[in-house]
Formats: C-alpha cells, sequence, structure tokens
DNA sequence: TGCGTCATGTCAACATCCTGACATACCGTG
DNA sequence: CACGGTATGTCAGGATGTTGACATGACGCA
C-alpha cells in the first residue's frame, strides 16, 4: 500500500475505521451472546426506553424490516419485551427487561473499552474537533 | 433526538457518517449503472492495475468471495478483464478495459463531488486533521 | 363527516456479505 | 528432495439487509 491518492479520500479512510471498528466490535459482543445491531438496539432503549421499532431502526440506521429480526432475536432471548397490541396508535414501546439491562451493562463495559482505545490514540483536544466535524458532516450529507 | 450520551460516542458518529454517505454514493452511482463496491474495486484497479482477486478484497474491506462477484459483475459488463488462468501462482491479475476506464472516469466526477461536498462544511485544515487522526484510529485498532 | 396524507408493522422476494471448507500453488526450512 | 506454513481461488450454506407491497391507524383539512 503506497501512500497515493486513495489515502487522501477522507470516504476511503472512514469506510477503514468504521470496518476495523465494526470487526473489534462483533469479536468483543460475541463472548456476550450479542450482535453488534442487537447491541446497538438496547443501547437506545436504555437511552430512550419505549422507543417504537421504527424509531429504532432510524437510530441505528437500518430498515424497519431489519431491526424487527433484531428485535425479535432479543425478544426471544427474553432481553426486550414489547405489548401484544399497542394502546394508542400502531407503533409498539419496546423496553428492556432486567436481564436485558444486566446484558447490556456486561457488554457496554467491553465497547466502551474499545471506544476508549480507539480515541486513545489521540490527544483528548483533538477527539473533541474530530466529534464535532464528523457531526457536521454526517448533517452536511443529509444524515 | 436529545444531545445525550449516544451522541457523545465517536463510533456512533463514524456510523451516522457512514451510513449517510454510503447513501449518498448509491444514489450517484446508479445512475451509471454501479454499486458501491464495484465502484471501489474499479478506483482500486485504475490505481493499481494487476491486482488480484484477493487484494482487491483487502483493499475494500470485504471477504475474498464477495469481491469474486464483484469481479464477475463487472467482467460481465466488460468493465473489467482477468486471463483464465494465471501466469505464474494463483493469482489472477485484474485489468480495466478501456470502457471500464471511460465508466470510471464519469463515475469518479459525481463522486468526488460527493467528497467534495462532504468536507466543504469544513476549514482545509481541520479535513487534514480530521483525515490524519482517522487514520491514526483505524492504525491503532489494528485496520 | 369524508378524504387524502403520512407513519407504522408486517409479509414476500431478492441482494449482499459472511463463515466454513476444500484443492491448488508458492516458499521457506529441514 | 520432502514437508509444513501460507496464500489464492472457489463452492456450499447461512446470516443479514434491502426494496416493494400491503393493511391499519392517526391526523389535518375541506
Amino acid at each position: 500500500m503506497t501512500q497515493d491518492e486513495l489515502d487522501t479520500s477522507v470516504g476511503y479512510v472512514l469506510k477503514r475505521v468504521q470496518s476495523a471498528l465494526r470487526a473489534a466490535m462483533d469479536a468483543a459482543l460475541r463472548e456476550h451472546g450479542l450482535t453488534t445491531p442487537q447491541y446497538a438496539c438496547l443501547e437506545l432503549l436504555d437511552q430512550r426506553p419505549g422507543l417504537s421499532n421504527a424509531d429504532l431502526a432510524r437510530g441505528a440506521f437500518v430498515s424497519r424490516q431489519s431491526m424487527n429480526v433484531v428485535l425479535r432475536g432479543l425478544e426471544e432471548n427474553g432481553l426486550v419485551e414489547r405489548p401484544a397490541q399497542a394502546a394508542q396508535g400502531r407503533a409498539l414501546p419496546v423496553r428492556l427487561t432486567a436481564e436485558g439491562r444486566e446484558r447490556l451493562r456486561r457488554a457496554h463495559a467491553d465497547v466502551f473499552a474499545i471506544e476508549r482505545r480507539m480515541v486513545g490514540v489521540l490527544d483528548p483536544e483533538r477527539v473533541a474537533l474530530l466529534r464535532a466535524d464528523l457531526t457536521r458532516i454526517a448533517e452536511g450529507l443529509g444524515g
């Protein structure tokens, strides 16, 4: 790999980082019996209990259909629960079970370690800049 | 969406940016009859002619099997060619055809416009920092 | 009240990507 | 030379994600 034009593309480096991060998370979460999308779903639900399937799909950047199978898996494992039918509207509010909260707590420790290792190679003030710039970019792209 | 802990995670923002970028590229490349992995493959081949399937897979962060179907598609469309059998070893050197180069040239313009729009919201010196930091992070994660 | 619009959950079909496995070819060392 | 280790291309199977489509429920407006 030489240092040519490809490495100058932010898009390419972005993809590279995301690939490495995903691999690290997959490996860490496997020990907790979770996939990365499942973990993302639990994390979202922990911070905002009662989110619907569609809400979770948007938050995890996947389709409603994909999130639905993720939820089904979490439901079968007893980590998540949702009412059989909506009290109002069609949206079914999803909530973590006690077991789900506990599983998330343990998995979160490992994932947070990866995040710390990831940003650990940078000066703290640079991390703040990085996060701000990435957010601006996402907004600029319409994400 | 409130500004809570989730938005402070670099990993989450990374995923958000990558999702938006992928969507933008998919939309732009569709007009050229290309998928994003196909485009990535053409780009790699343009810069390093003769790369093998395995080389391309590593460069695009996918498995050899996935890259093989990408190559098959490009081959059927006459954008790429590879010898029926290797002159030495097992690796089959892949090369762009004239049509492939031309298709890439046009698609590249649109993709480059996305890249410019993406980093355009940032000061140029910040872009350099961003790229450097992302590269360091990727290396730190073992990517 | 009725109607158009939008969001949601869900089904089906398809595309994409991956892991596991295998045979083959090189390459180093004994 | 023989051998283990490594890398490549390829096949089979399964997991994951997507688009398209449909029915249902909420909301705004005439």
